[in-house]
Formats: structure tokens, C-alpha cells, sequence
DNA sequence: GGCCGATGCGCG
DNA sequence: AAAGCGCGCATCGGCC
């Protein structure tokens, strides 16, 4: 694949202060057995429009200038069949999903016709499980793919942005998303990168050996063993909460659920097995040797990455739980020989993000370095980390009791426009408004079940429990708006990270194919690449010769996507970032 | 035999 | 009703 000199603009041309329009846009979208693309000027006039057999579009796509910015309907409808053919993009609109912020962004004020564009608000396009090949339903059907539609879709969002209060931003923003949806396509491509035998190794040394047919695994067979005889009842079930409870109830253990928090409480000798057992099923259930073989494949476990699949922004996954791998398996993500992992996280990213966001210089100097719970302590606000800790996650989540809330007073002395923008946050959301990130994403509206609540709570009859059902919702909905600014805000920041981290590595040397790593598909087995990305987190896979290259490039991404986002304010993100062989924590 | 809500727990 | 946000998934048990 050949790569233009100007790739390595990235985002970093759509920011605020640079050249406000990409050099061109290419909008592409199906007309009858074919494709049809269109060129388009920097104001949305038709230049050229071309018609192509469907397998020329990679050729078509790997000859032109890697300044353009394609437009097509939904990424995930495109891009794997290009990576298959070798081609990466480098910049995208991707419809779908630009036209999810625009629509319910409040800082659009004359939306042009793009709320009522109801055919766009489709799920994405999701490729059938194998087993649903054969299926009538296969596979979602998305939003339209058809060229006229997209050229309609393409003009409507033109419009909302050019009349939103905040053009910059918000362009930052559709830039940042549609990079994610390339990214969110790449890394299921090239897939992280999992030993399956020292998983398999892992699961022996917590689970016990695995036995050969069907059954328990050693360790935990014994545990189970020890939790029935503790509870006098050789046939007591384990995984079924209702049997469970009422055996433990038979041995005096009163409890009201079967949950660890509440379980810890009881003075018994079957707690510590009980426990114990719970954590190896939970493991052999989610993460073991069935999930190994059905998720893991030739070296790469390979989920579906689902950009702003969470009202915040953030992403979700969909199959194989990707974003809940646990900790103790992380050895098991193990880079190829003669490849390396960088793996980078940010130190307390929700917290930087709200005092940036709200301009708060006390909670900025506190930020300053490596541990920002140590620097809130410094400032004499609390007097440890771990108060420090619990009073930070309690402004942030809405606390209201226990440790967390009786430390929110002290936290609104030090830090009053940090918790100003919270506590406004939370207001507007008791009262049934909107709220928006720092880049323009916008919170849901109220549902008709919330409003009706609130709206009978009004009424001259309405009784007790109707206005203590009103608060307790309208307190629910505060909680909610207050955590969406500084949540969604932090996923902005990360996807900044990551888009202009992808625009970095892609302008690096890739090495000899003979040092490759084939399990990564033809784009990516030579060249650096993400392989992970979990909120505040990235891994990239790397030649082991691009490495400390790759370092550099993740602590320069990430001052990037301060800069675009916050400008000079001064808030430190500093990374906790390794060059290893493994993902596990050292 | 499939659907669905509740429960519990993994991740940030 | 885990005080305090956002998710996905496995399992169970009630239901049609």
C-alpha cells in the first residue's frame, strides 16, 4: 500500500485553527449493481461522479491522494472488504454516525432537515455470526447505501454544521468519530495478538487441570467440595442464586443476596471457599478454555468494536466480551515473535478532563504530574489519596452518603468550578434538559416514562409516594447528566488520542515482509498498529525495531489531543505506558 | 424450546 | 438499596 506524504496531517487539519476544509470529499454510495463516486469541492459542488464494478473501489481508493476524505454510509458496510484487498483509508465521514451527534447535538440550532432523515438513525451494519449465515434476517440492515442518499445525507449535515454555534468543535468531534470508526474495523482486522497456551496455562494454574471429559476443573471441584460439606449438603447447587441462598440461610448465614459485597460480612467458615469458588466459575464461565476456542483464532482474538455504542460516546463491544477481559488474563495477550507491545494507559483521565473542561486551575495544579489524588491531598483538601479518591468518583457519579458524600464539601471549597460544572450538570438534568461534552455531544431527552412521572408528581392529588417516585427519578436522571459531561468528555479526549496516534503510525517505515506478522491481514503484518482500546487505554503491536518509535508516538498523541481539545490550558495527561512482550501489569 | 427480566460480576 | 456513573455476558427461572 503506498502511503501519501501528507498523511501525517491526520485530524490535526480539521482542528480549530487549521485549514478549515479537507482538500477533497469523495462520497460513494451503491447505484443499482454498482458503485458511484463523487467528488465534491470545498462547498459541496459536484466536480466529477464516476461508476465503477464494485471490486475496482479499492483500486480506485489506494490511487488517490491519502488527503481525500471519503464519504460513505457506515464503515463497518466498507472498510473490512478494502482492508481484505489490502487498501487502507485514511480519512473518512462516516454518515451513520456523524448523523447521531448532528441530530441531537444542541449546539445545532437549524438542523436542515437532518432530524427528520429517520432512515439514518439505523444500527450499524453488523456482518452475521457464521452460524447465521444461512439465515433469511443475516446481518442488520443499517442505514441506506445508496448514492443519492448519501449525497442528500451528506448536504443535510453540511448545513446543521455550518449552522451550529460551535463549527470547530463539533468538526473535531465528527473527525475524531469517523477516524474511531476506521480504527474500531482495523483492530478487529488485525486482532490483538493472544497466546492461546499460556492462556490455556493460566486457566490450569487458577482452575486446576482440566479434566478430560465434560466436567469441573480440579481446583475448582475441590472448592466446590468444601463449600457443601461447610453448608451439610452434598447436593447443594452452587450456581443457581435462589438454591444457593436458602442453603446458606439453612446454615444461619441470614443474607439477602448472594453477592460477594454482602457475603463478606458473615463470620462462617464456608464464606472464604464460597467466595473463592464464585471468582473460578465466574473465570471458567466468561474466559475459559469455551471461550478460548471459540474466540481465539491463528494467534488473534478479534472482537466487534462498536464506536459510541455507549450514550457517552464511549465505546462498547459486541461478542466475546472484549472490554471485559480480566486482569489475570492479560498474560495471555503476548506479542508475535520479534513484535512488541506498547501498552499506555492515562492516569485518571475523567478527573484531568473536568478540570480542564471547567478551568479549574486548583484541580489543574493538583493534576499537575504523575498522581492526581496525591496532589488534591498536597492542597490540604483531604487529608489521604484514599479520601481523595472516593470524594473525586463521588463528584463525578453524584454521591450523596456515606464517606464520599460527607468529603463533597471540602472538595467544593478547593475545587468550586470543577464541582460547579458538575453539580450544573446534574441541576439540568433533574429538571428534564439536556447536557453537552465539551465537543458538542448532547445527552439523550427525557422519555415519555420520566416526563409522565414527573408531570403526575404536579398534580393537586398526587400522593406521597408519586412525589417521592418523581425525586427519586429526577435524582437518578441528575446522576446521569452529571457523570455524561465529564464521561463523554474523557471519551473525546481518547478518541482524539487514538485517531491522531493512527495517523502516526501509519506514517511510520513498515519493516521487511520476512519480519512480518501474516496474522495481521496485508495492511498491518508490516507495520505498527492498534490492536486495543478500552477507555482510557491503547496496545499497540509493534516490530520490536519500531518500538521505542511507537512509545513516542503514543506521548505525542496524547499532548495532541490535549491541545486540540483543551488548547494551553494547563492540565497534565500523563500516560503510564510499557514496551513489553505481554500485556500483563508488571 | 425460545424469550425475557433479574442477578451477579467482569471492565473502565 | 452498594452509598455513586457507564457497559456486556452467563446463568437461572418463570413464562408462553
Amino acid at each position: 500500500m503506498r502511503l501519501h506524504p501528507r498523511a501525517h496531517r491526520g485530524i490535526g487539519a480539521l482542528s480549530p485553527s487549521a485549514d478549515p476544509l479537507p482538500p477533497a470529499w469523495i462520497v460513494v454510495g451503491r447505484e443499482d449493481a454498482r458503485i458511484v463516486a463523487v467528488r465534491l469541492d470545498a462547498h459541496g459542488g459536484q466536480l466529477s461522479r464516476t461508476s465503477i464494478p464494485s471490486e475496482e473501489l479499492a483500486s480506485l481508493i489506494a490511487d488517490e491522494d491519502a488527503g481525500t476524505r471519503w464519504v460513505w454510509h457506515d464503515t463497518p458496510a466498507w472498510y473490512p472488504q478494502l482492508l481484505a484487498a489490502g487498501v487502507r483509508v485514511a480519512r473518512v465521514h462516516d454518515l451513520r454516525l456523524c448523523h447521531a451527534i448532528l441530530r441531537d447535538s444542541a449546539t445545532v440550532v437549524d438542523d436542515g432537515g437532518l432530524r427528520a432523515a429517520t432512515e439514518w438513525d439505523a444500527a450499524a451494519v453488523v456482518e452475521p455470526a457464521p452460524a447465521a449465515l444461512f439465515e433469511l434476517d443475516a446481518g442488520a440492515a443499517g442505514p441506506p447505501d445508496d448514492i443519492a442518499s448519501a449525497l442528500a445525507e451528506f448536504a443535510r449535515q453540511r448545513a446543521a454544521l455550518d449552522a451550529a454555534d460551535d463549527r470547530g468543535r463539533l468538526r473535531l468531534l465528527l473527525a475524531a468519530e469517523s477516524a474511531g470508526a476506521l480504527i474500531a474495523v482495523e483492530m478487529r482486522t488485525a486482532g490483538l495478538p493472544w497466546d492461546p497456551a499460556e492462556h490455556d496455562r493460566l486457566l490450569s494454574e487458577f482452575l486446576g487441570t482440566r479434566p478430560a471429559a465434560g466436567g469441573m476443573p480440579v481446583r475448582m471441584q475441590q472448592l466446590a467440595d468444601e463449600v457443601r460439606a461447610e453448608l451439610g449438603d452434598p447436593a447443594a447447587s452452587l450456581d443457581s442464586q435462589p438454591k444457593l441462598l436458602r442453603a446458606l440461610h439453612r446454615v444461619g448465614i441470614l443474607a439477602e443476596s448472594t453477592s460477594r459485597w454482602e457475603l463478606v460480612r458473615y463470620e462462617h467458615p464456608v464464606i472464604e471457599p464460597l467466595i473463592q469458588y464464585k471468582r473460578l466459575a465466574r473465570l471458567y464461565a466468561a474466559n475459559g478454555w469455551g471461550w478460548l476456542a471459540e474466540w481465539v483464532h491463528g494467534g488473534r482474538f478479534r472482537p466487534v468494536y462498536v464506536p459510541a455504542g455507549v450514550v457517552t460516546g464511549r465505546w462498547a463491544s459486541s461478542g466475546g466480551g472484549a472490554l471485559q477481559i480480566p486482569r489475570q488474563l492479560r498474560p495471555a495477550v503476548c506479542a508475535d515473535p520479534g513484535w512488541a507491545l506498547v501498552v499506555a494507559d492515562v492516569a485518571q483521565l475523567e478527573p484531568r478532563v473536568l478540570a480542564a473542561m471547567s478551568g479549574d486551575a486548583a484541580l489543574a495544579r493538583a493534576a499537575r504530574g504523575q498522581d492526581l489524588y496525591a496532589g488534591i491531598v498536597d492542597s490540604g483538601a483531604v487529608p489521604t489519596r484514599a479520601e481523595a479518591k472516593v470524594a473525586i468518583l463521588g463528584a463525578m457519579y453524584g454521591a450523596t452518603t456515606g464517606d464520599s458524600g460527607r468529603l463533597l464539601p471540602a472538595l467544593r471549597r478547593t475545587y468550586p468550578r470543577a464541582m460547579a460544572l458538575v453539580d450544573d450538570a446534574a441541576r439540568v438534568g433533574e429538571q428534564g434538559g439536556v447536557v453537552s461534552t465539551w465537543l458538542g455531544r448532547t445527552s439523550p431527552t427525557t422519555s415519555a416514562g420520566w416526563r409522565d412521572t414527573q408531570a403526575a408528581a404536579a398534580e393537586p392529588d398526587a400522593s406521597g409516594a408519586d412525589e417521592a417516585r418523581a425525586r427519586r427519578r429526577a435524582a437518578d436522571r441528575g446522576r446521569f447528566t452529571r457523570n455524561f459531561v465529564v464521561q463523554g468528555t474523557a471519551a473525546e479526549w481518547a478518541l482524539v488520542w487514538l485517531a491522531d496516534l493512527r495517523t502516526r503510525l501509519a506514517a511510520m517505515d513498515p519493516v521487511d515482509e520476512d519480519r512480518g506478522a501474516p496474522a495481521s491481514g496485508p495492511v498491518f503484518s508490516t507495520r505498527p498498529h492498534l490492536a486495543f482500546f478500552l477507555h482510557d487505554e491503547i496496545i499497540v503491536h509493534t516490530p520490536l525495531a519500531r518500538a521505542d518509535e511507537v512509545a513516542e508516538a503514543v506521548r505525542d498523541a496524547a499532548a495532541s489531543a490535549a491541545r486540540l481539545l483543551f488548547g494551553r490550558f494547563p492540565v497534565d495527561f500523563p500516560l503510564d505506558l510499557r514496551i513489553a512482550q505481554t500485556a500483563a501489569k508488571d
